[in-house]
DNA sequence: TTGCTCCTCACGTCACGTGAGGTGGC
DNA sequence: TTGCTCCTCACGTCACGTGAGGTGGC
């Protein structure tokens, strides 16, 4: 016979733990003193506390091991609790790992914000782009309906995506309500799937300005790089390209003096 | 202006949890009326409630929420708030992980143990058996000791173990105390990792019996085969082998009187 | 007497959910 | 008056942990 704190360091149980248990009857002491209230484990509990252990270990609710060492003799239930068990714990899993990869995403996209911010000139600039692979939905209508469908193609390609959202415009004029674009994002691999295309998008030379502050001054820019492109004779190809480095966070909205769009004009001689 | 139950449908949090959020200072009402109690949420609180949504469906604590929000304007913690909410994800996720592979064994081995006890059938038969990939650990000493030994193959080759555990016995007689055995468990793939060898166990002819109840009377069913072999005229090809059908369980010891163990001893025609 | 083990009882954790019992406005 | 929304207060969940305050045996 073991005294509580005999049987906690036999058990690897705390003597809190110990009371507990048997509080929910889930392992009693062979005695109890009827003067002091001591407790008495006896040698044989020392195999139903490893019992409860294991279970415990397997994450089974206190409630199902007291079902389970009830139905010990019958012994075919055991195999039924270990499968619903193991149901509940790979719900957890999938739920975990659902949040694990949202985080993953977020981060990735904070970080890139932060890059973005520190790496950005603010000047019109002429460069050579790198051909591109992209997930890209064309749509018509307003330009505010293509959050949606960024949404769209970061749920179809998930973890293939590599790199920040990027608009086409086919217009080569202004839209309001009736605009010609593409949502687009660059992915490593893939292929076509329910309205979304997957292609190459060409690169080239091109004229680029990084716009700071709310879309609904992009125009500002705009005129900059157009004054360029004037001034040095260039003429511009088709579709035109922004590409969101920073926009509204997926937990807070930001501010939106702080967001960061790159203008990309293609451009040939005139 | 919006009264509980119409915000509550607004951001699809219960009544109770709107409340609960105002107690805990995380999300509290523009306005309560002094003489009814009632609650007013202001159209601008519908952004703090997704926000808090957000951060609740990757698992954040409440505690941190309040502080995130607290430092909004500073933004830069933001980002260190998530990586330290991926770690503790990824802490949970791996944990998980472990549970389920460890269900995922413990349930083969007992859904094993039902198939092995309904297609038994304790008579002394021959037949021929297939070559093995084995992991085994040779050892010097007491039978007993093979347990620490299966254990720690197991551990090692995890999700590669494709079979019971067998012991493959060295003597030609019975020893207590310095018996030569080793320890071996199926595996699919894989190479010597300390003073575990993997290596091809040879199929052949053989002569096998179920044997059902405690180790210590195998000598019963041994006293058949031997008789059998001798009737037949075959001489034994060491290492005999034992292989552990059903044991002492992972969760309940179970009844020895229920153990089944095969041995298989390869014979040729003497 | 001191130090150790043991006892009970009450409360805290975490993010809410579940009533009970009652009020205010249409 | 009825039905609906809203209120507060107390308690439950889950598996313990953390004291506080006190007792028994050496």
């Amino acid at each position: 016979m073991y005294s509580i704190g005999e049987f906690s360091k036999i058990t690897g149980m705390t003597v809190k733990t110990l009371r507990f248990y048997q509080e929910q009857g889930l392992l009693t002491p062979s005695a109890v003193d009827p003067r002091t209230g001591y407790r008495c484990y006896g040698a044989e509990k020392i195999e139903v506390a490893r019992i409860i252990g294991e279970l415990r270990t397997l994450d089974f609710p206190l409630a199902e091991i007291t079902e389970i060492l009830r139905a010990d003799q019958a012994g075919a239930s055991l195999l039924e609790h270990l499968e619903r068990q193991q149901q509940a714990i790979a719900q957890k899993l999938a739920n975990y790992k659902q949040i694990n990869a949202a985080l993953g995403r977020i981060i990735e996209q904070e970080r890139q914000a932060r890059t973005a911010m520190a790496d950005a000139s603010f000047d019109v600039e002429e460069k050579t782009i790198e051909p591109t692979l992209v997930a890209g939905i064309r749509m018509r209508g307003r330009y505010s309906d293509c959050g949606k469908a960024f949404g769209r193609i970061a749920r179809r390609f998930g973890r293939h995506l590599c790199g920040k959202p990027i608009m086409l415009h086919y217009d080569s004029e202004y839209k309001e309500n009736d605009a010609d674009f593409e949502a687009c994002m660059p992915v490593r691999m893939g292929a076509d799937v329910d309205g979304i295309a997957v292609r190459q998008l060409a690169g080239g030379r091109c004229v680029t300005l990084m716009h700071r502050g709310p879309y609904d001054e992009l125009g500002r820019s705009y005129a900059k790089v157009l004054d360029y492109m004037k001034t040095h004779g260039l003429a511009i190809d088709l579709p035109t390209r922004e590409i969101y480095h920073k926009g509204p966070g997926m937990i807070f909205k930001g501010n939106p003096r702080k967001y960061l769009t790159e203008i990309q004009i293609p451009v040939r001689s005139a």
